[in-house]
DNA sequence: ATGTCC
């Protein structure tokens, strides 16, 4: 507890209040200045007792000042609107009020339109997890999020889900040579396999993503750490599907979830960056800046974003074709989708920019994944195209725990017990990805049955995340 | 989410 971070309610406990201030004061905490925790309490005390003092203080100046002139405007801020219409809330008894202030926010943004919120959403950074937000000739890198075209890939066997008892090492043998997991691992160099993503121009064009092209070689198709995941389980077709030429039945399936690794936290980290200098917005919106689409930032970011959600598709579709030759089955369908990403579309008659944290396109007919947890079913979604919810849908089952409420609460023996149970067997994983921290994806499905039709059910039974033991640091 | 902020 010692070396906890110094985070904003510390800084509220000194007396610091929610302004201008507090974000300065928690940017000098960040750099740390070689000042223990204690030691740079007690400064943020005395900066706040006396802030004339610290006026010409080569660390602490910036705070000192904003709190000596606290009403002192910046001229090129840019005001929020006062009042905005109202947004859709979909299963709003289960939304924190922290998504629901932060979704509130993002709709005072000049540049906003529409909103709307899933009812998976929580607390994030900028907008909200589950939030999705429309705005005119803008788009805004951290509305698109860090894990930028972060997708679902759905493959369909051709064979009897019976194979999950049947064939169960050999199964898990197969994602288990086929699939590499956590942040910074990829595949080694004599295992790498080339994919037309990398051919892309801007990996010459600009210098930041020429940097990250070998990394990017490296990763693709790795699967990262968090809430990613890579599984075997089974599908069931109540019925025929005859779009996708699918037989009522039981079938073994492949379901992954991840996103652009390194490439795309690179490019979202340099264009949110950038944002921020170019658009300065009121404290509590500046995670919020935007990029003009008729700017050549706004330009840059648009095809770097393009880039990334390619790149993670590219990653999906590497595993899913090294699981396909291993099976060696015919594949009866592949379905995906993405969030964390923005698109150009037609709303109420006028062409918007859509950006989707953490949530499922679901404009009519559009088919959709929407994974539960590792021990409750997921579900392939057809979307009805509901216009107040920007044609979208919820991205999962959304978490009712934070990962560290959940790595404290919960019980290893608990969760196990569970997964026993489901009859699922987990490779990797840590506590903060337990079942039991994600909200009933029944009742979330319930919150958005006006949104998406369900075409099938999907039952997890090998699954493998990352392992946390390897970032002990 | 990501190998730890220019």
């Amino acid at each position: 507890m010692e070396n906890k971070r110094i985070n904003g309610n510390d800084l509220l406990a000194l007396g610091y209040k929610e302004n201008r201030a507090l974000g300065i004061a928690l940017k000098i905490n960040s750099k740390r200045h070689g000042l223990k925790r204690d030691e740079m309490l007690q400064k943020f005390k005395e900066v706040l007792a006396d802030p004339e003092s610290f006026s010409e203080d080569a660390i602490f100046e910036p705070l000192a000042k904003a709190l000596l002139f606290p009403e002192e405007k910046d001229t090129n801020i840019i005001p929020l609107k006062e009042s905005t219409d109202a947004y859709a809330v979909y299963g709003e008894e289960h939304i924190e009020e922290g998504a629901r202030k932060q979704m509130d926010v993002a709709m005072r943004l000049p540049v906003s339109v529409a909103g709307a919120l899933m009812p998976d959403a929580h607390q994030g950074y900028g907008l909200p997890i589950g939030g999705v937000l429309a705005t005119e000739n803008a788009i805004i890198p951290y509305a698109v999020g860090v894990d930028i075209g972060c997708r679902m890939a759905l493959s369909i066997f051709d064979m009897e889900d019976v194979a999950l008892l049947e064939k169960h090492d050999w199964l898990k043998k197969i994602i288990l040579q086929n699939t590499r997991f956590g942040a910074g691992n990829g595949f080694l160099k004599h295992e790498r396999l080339d994919h037309e993503v990398l051919e892309n121009p801007l990996f010459q064009e600009i210098p930041f993503i020429s940097n990250l092209k070998d990394k990017a070689w490296t990763q693709l198709g790795s699967s990262g750490g968090g809430n990613h995941f890579v599984e075997f389980g089974s599908i069931n077709f109540e019925q025929e599907d005859q779009e996708l030429g699918i037989p009522a039945g039981k079938y073994l399936a492949l379901l992954t979830h991840s996103g652009s690794r390194g490439l795309g936290a690179t490019i979202a980290g340099h264009y949110t960056k950038l944002a921020k200098e170019l658009c300065k917005l009121p404290y509590q919106a500046q995670h919020l800046a935007y990029l003009g689409m008729d700017t050549e930032a706004g330009q840059e970011y648009w095809n770097a974003m393009n880039l990334a959600g390619d790149y993670a598709s590219a990653c999906h579709e590497v595993i899913h074709e090294k699981v396909l030759k291993d099976l060696g089955v015919d594949r009866m369908a592949k379905i995906e989708n993405h969030h964390n990403f923005a698109w150009k579309e037609q709303y109420k008659g006028k062409e918007l920019m859509v950006h989707r944290k953490g949530a499922t396109p679901a404009a009519e007919g559009v088919l959709g994944i929407i994974p539960g947890s590792m021990a409750s079913d997921g579900f392939l979604v057809r979307g009805k195209g509901v216009e107040s919810s920007i044609n979208s849908a919820s991205h999962g089952a959304g978490r009712q725990m934070s990962r560290t409420q959940a790595i404290k609460n919960l019980k290893k023996q608990d969760m196990l017990q569970m997964l026993n149970d489901q009859g699922v067997t987990l490779i990797g994983s840590n506590m903060d990805e337990a079942p039991m921290a994600y909200k009933d994806i029944h009742t979330v499905m319930a919150a958005q049955e006006d949104l998406v039709d369900i075409v099938a059910n999907f039952s997890p039974k090998i699954v493998r995340m990352a392992d946390d033991g390897s970032r002990e640091d």
